[in-house]
RNA sequence: GUCCUUAUAGCUCAACGGAUAGAGCGUAGCCCUCCGGAGGCUAAGAUCGAGGUUCGAUUCCUCGUAGGGACACCA
């Protein structure tokens, strides 16, 4: 149990005595008070006065009453709606930083922990062109996600669905038999996936010229149906160079994934289960042997499920891996990490799967957030206008190193690239997590590599200038709890450690809202008072020895949760830069 | 046409129906004899419009205006 628990635990107990109609997995909301002299820690006593059905005001003044002080809580004020509480600065203060130091911060504060696990799936690439910028949201959003549900202390696993056929493959296909002349992207000397997506291209500019083009990409994807020899081998072949180059990429940006479905394996099995509805009169036959669901009664109109030939559509291969992936796993909670354009699928695939009688579909979940456009609109494959993740990373690092010889000019090579590689990406991935998931983001590309203010760069700049200082100070850690911290009472130094406190909070909050820029900006927040305080006061001074480890000790913790907030965001940190 | 979604400072974003609407960029100034200036400090600057619900609305509801997205037997 950390020091925020117990604290916490503290102030619930008493009020779950006292108010015995209050639901135990009740969440309170405790949050910092705006100003210094309002108190330590607030509760906001809003959603308490819903339950207990009478004025919020009242029940602040009702806890007020009930509350003893004791060694940790020292006084507690009612103002309206809030409990202001004030703790023994002593106790307060060595408990939130010793238990950070001690890592003994088990950041798990459900009431009712999960029995099962979560699967969340995200990043989706199609085999016909590289990842670009909407793919690298939707993976960093999935990937944050998954970190906060283990650190939450729920199971978490990370599902790709790889979309491998289909129309949009077999353009690449036709350009390539066509123009291809048998290169090969060793032969170029190109990425896979660069080399795919530059076929598919080709393809949407000579359709434009020849629109019989796309006549021959329908008898593609029969013939590719039918399983003739040659389209499956040049399929395969193709796919090959494009996974193996999105996988590179996803190594660099480091992430990974529990388990992988491929399109081409799963697009058949949602058939079935369509049929048996039909027969359960679930769904209907029309006239011409397309099967149909009425979905009018709930706002969503009629969907086609099988066409008159017999092949099944998106919404029918995604309710046969909604089953799949329930067979596989039997989630407590399933989670697509899709962009909100799919927002109507997404309704219309729970819906059906909920008329079909899965008492599963419940548990499924859309994660929707906004798209990312370009400063002049819509990014668009087919057009080229595509911003490509390799390219971006690319393009920060060069600029990351410019920046590092500017300052240190003599860097080994090595630590060179080492660094520009880290905090490139942590530009760029901090970037795309500080917005709400909803939002949508304008991908300005000035703003997005910039070094300078909320971004990711200030935090790993904070957490080397920290690391920069222990480097000097030649202290024992092993001290930690021989050190009285008592000495921290700067106002700079109480803010620190209140906001260090609520780093559980912001991670549990950060998990229930779906939403890692919480978590983002509050370590933003948390790096401006570091700044704040290490520009005002000294923290190696040989004057004043005690007060020098207090400070060392504080700003350890700090390092401590900047370096495992970023974590969970999947960025990683240097110690210099 | 129907449905969903968004509108906060010059720009990009924060703010459980609640305490003085917060940041960053940009602008105008200032701060290295001192642990890393990729920093810090100061200043100016905002809730799209009209109604409604509420003790209280940036937040909820209605209408309007302006963006974005969906409404395929494409995925």
């Amino acid at each position: 149990m950390s020091g925020m628990d117990k604290l916490e635990n503290k102030i619930e107990d008493l009020i779950f005595k006292n108010f015995k109609d209050i639901p135990k997995d009740f969440i309170f909301e405790f949050n910092l008070p705006p100003s210094e002299e309002m108190g330590d820690l607030s509760l906001a006593c809003f959603s308490l006065a819903k339950i207990l059905n009478e004025p919020s005001n009242v029940i602040a003044d009702k806890i007020t009453e009930k509350l003893k002080a004791d060694g940790l809580i020292e006084s507690a004020k009612a103002i309206g709606p809030y409990v202001n509480f004030k703790f023994n600065s002593g106790i307060f203060i060595n408990t939130v930083i010793k238990e950070i130091l001690e890592k003994k911060q088990d950041i798990s504060s459900l009431k009712v922990k999960p029995k099962n696990k979560y699967i969340i799936e995200f990043s989706a690439p199609n085999t016909n062109k590289p990842l670009h910028l909407g793919h690298l949201r939707n993976t960093l959003l999935g990937n944050a996600m998954n970190n906060l549900f283990i650190k939450n202390g729920i199971k978490s696993v990370k599902l790709n669905l790889i979309n491998d056929r289909g129309i949009h493959i077999c353009k690449s296909m036709i350009a390539y038999q066509k123009w291809g002349e048998n290169k090969t992207p060793e032969t170029e000397n190109k990425k896979g996936d660069h080399f795919v997506g530059d076929y598919y291209i080709l393809f949407e500019q000579e359709a434009k010229e020849n629109p019989s083009l796309f006549r021959e990409v329908q008898e593609m994807l029969k013939k590719w149906e039918q399983g003739d020899q040659e389209t499956i081998q040049l399929w395969q072949k193709m796919n090959h160079w494009a996974i193996s180059g999105i996988e590179e990429t996803y190594h660099k940006i480091n992430v990974s994934f529990d388990k992988v479905y491929y399109e081409s394996e799963i697009y058949k099995i949602g058939k079935d289960i369509v049929l048996k509805a039909l027969k359960k009169g679930l769904c209907e036959k029309l006239p011409d042997g397309a099967v149909e669901i009425n979905l009018e009664s709930y706002g969503l109109g009629k969907k086609i499920l099988i066409r008159a030939d017999g092949t099944s559509v998106y919404v029918t291969q995604d309710i046969g891996l909604a089953k799949l992936k329930y067979n596989d796993f039997k989630p407590a909670k399933s989670i697509y990490v899709v962009a909100s354009e799919q927002d109507y699928h997404f309704k219309v695939l729970f819906k059906i799967l909920e008329i079909f009688g899965f008492p599963w579909a419940k548990n499924y979940e859309h994660f929707s957030y906004g798209m990312v456009n370009l400063p002049n609109g819509k990014m668009k494959s087919r057009e080229g206008t595509v911003v490509e993740v390799d390219d971006i990373v690319a393009e920060m690092e060069s600029l990351v190193k410019g920046e590092i010889l500017k300052r240190n000019p003599n860097i080994s090579p090595i630590d060179l690239s080492q660094r520009s590689k880290v905090i490139a990406l942590s530009a760029l991935k901090f970037f795309f997590l500080k917005f709400t998931p909803a939002q949508e983001i304008k991908f300005n590309p000035q703003e997005s590599i910039a070094f300078e203010g909320a971004t990711g760069t200030y935090l790993l700049y904070a957490y080397a200038r920290i690391q920069s200082v222990i480097r000097k100070a030649f202290i024992d850690k092993t001290d930690i709890k021989e050190i009285d911290l008592i000495n921290l009472q700067e106002n700079e130094e109480r803010e620190l450690v209140k906001n260090l406190f609520i780093f559980r909070k912001i991670l549990r909050e950060s998990m229930v809202e779906y939403n890692p820029a919480i978590l983002a900006n509050y370590l933003i927040k948390l790096a401006q008072l570091f700044n704040v305080f290490y520009h005002k006061h000294q923290i190696l001074d040989t004057d004043n020895e005690k007060l020098s480890r207090s400070r060392l000790f504080l700003i350890m913790a700090v390092s401590w949760i900047i370096k495992n907030g970023l974590d969970v965001l999947g960025i990683e940190t240097v110690n210099e830069m």
